[in-house]
DNA sequence: ACCCTAACCTGAACACTGTTCAACTGCGCG
DNA sequence: CGCGCAGTTGAACAGTGTTCAGGTTAGGGT
């Protein structure tokens, strides 16, 4: 059988969702895919890139469209569709917080831009923005009252710095 | 040789500090000891354990004296005493985040406190006290600028509602 | 001085992990 | 048809955590 990229993807997505983060090896993905491992590797040059590329899919498909809105509504929103698109899939929070380790950018950009907008400076934006998708990353396993109470105290403080 | 548990939790500090968490291999550790490397199943249940004992060590010898002070400024210093404990070791936020991911108690319950003796209700006391220890946690890398002004961020929203 | 018990350690094995690479296959294009 | 190349193979390398039957050794009690 041949397989491309998105293909490696997919199928990878699955044994996430079915076993886990752990079960999910070259070995087993590779097994899953009727494949020999080392042919994963034509298509990911390792198992990081492999799990980036997981990790944006799951954050592809969890994206919602710009709405214009207060921005601290935008705020609450956004990182609300973040805990939504890891929580669709087992792991997802562990497989996020992982790859966003090395790629912190491409996750916090949309609510620093957010911040800027709501007129803070690049300081506090980075910093707020950070702590914003921290917060949801750290917050997987809680329920959603708690959460939300998590972001209300970190909201309450930058609204405080935006007054 | 002859090890006791406190002699190998020891060793297994100065191979972090020296070589960092991906080289503290169960393999690694023993031949540092000159042991094999099933030796150490006898002092550790397995190696979660010893990571569990390690960040227990390291905390313990981070941790200062209470003071009699107001609720943010004890707030404020368990923080900072929590980040300059785990920044004292290479790797160190990475080992205390992968232990308190198993067991958060320890970890918070000193914040909880000082915060439900400000007179938050236990749900406030909680998330709070989880917020800031991840915040902490995250923000190992960051300059303590940052830290301060993600601290800063949270202890107001706790302000606000401690008011 | 003896022995016995408990703590401690050995050596080898098991079942995994990610990664590399020369060689082979088979599909599409000119 | 034949060339090129994307895709795959199979095997190997160098590691990982963990288990366990059996051997060793130190300390306390008689």
């Amino acid at each position: 059988m041949r397989y491309r990229r998105t293909d490696v993807v997919e199928r990878a997505i699955e044994v996430l969702d079915e076993h886990g983060l752990d079960a999910l090896s070259m070995r087993r993905l590779a097994g899953d895919l009727g494949v020999q491992p080392g042919a994963l590797y034509h298509h990911f040059t390792n198992k990081d890139a492999l799990l980036a590329a997981i990790a944006d899919e799951i954050l592809r498909r969890g994206r919602r469209p710009a709405e214009i809105m207060a921005w601290d509504a935008e705020a609450h929103l956004l990182c609300l569709g973040l805990r939504d698109a890891m929580r669709r899939h087992r792991d997802g929070a562990l497989l996020i917080a992982r790859v966003h380790r090395s790629d912190a950018e491409a996750l916090e950009q949309p609510l620093r831009s957010a911040l800027a907008r709501a007129g803070a400076d690049a300081d506090l934006a980075r910093v707020g923005a950070r702590t914003l998708v921290r917060l949801v990353l750290a917050h997987e396993a809680d329920d959603d009252a708690d959460v939300a109470l998590g972001l209300g105290l970190v909201l309450d403080g930058l609204r405080t710095r935006l007054a």
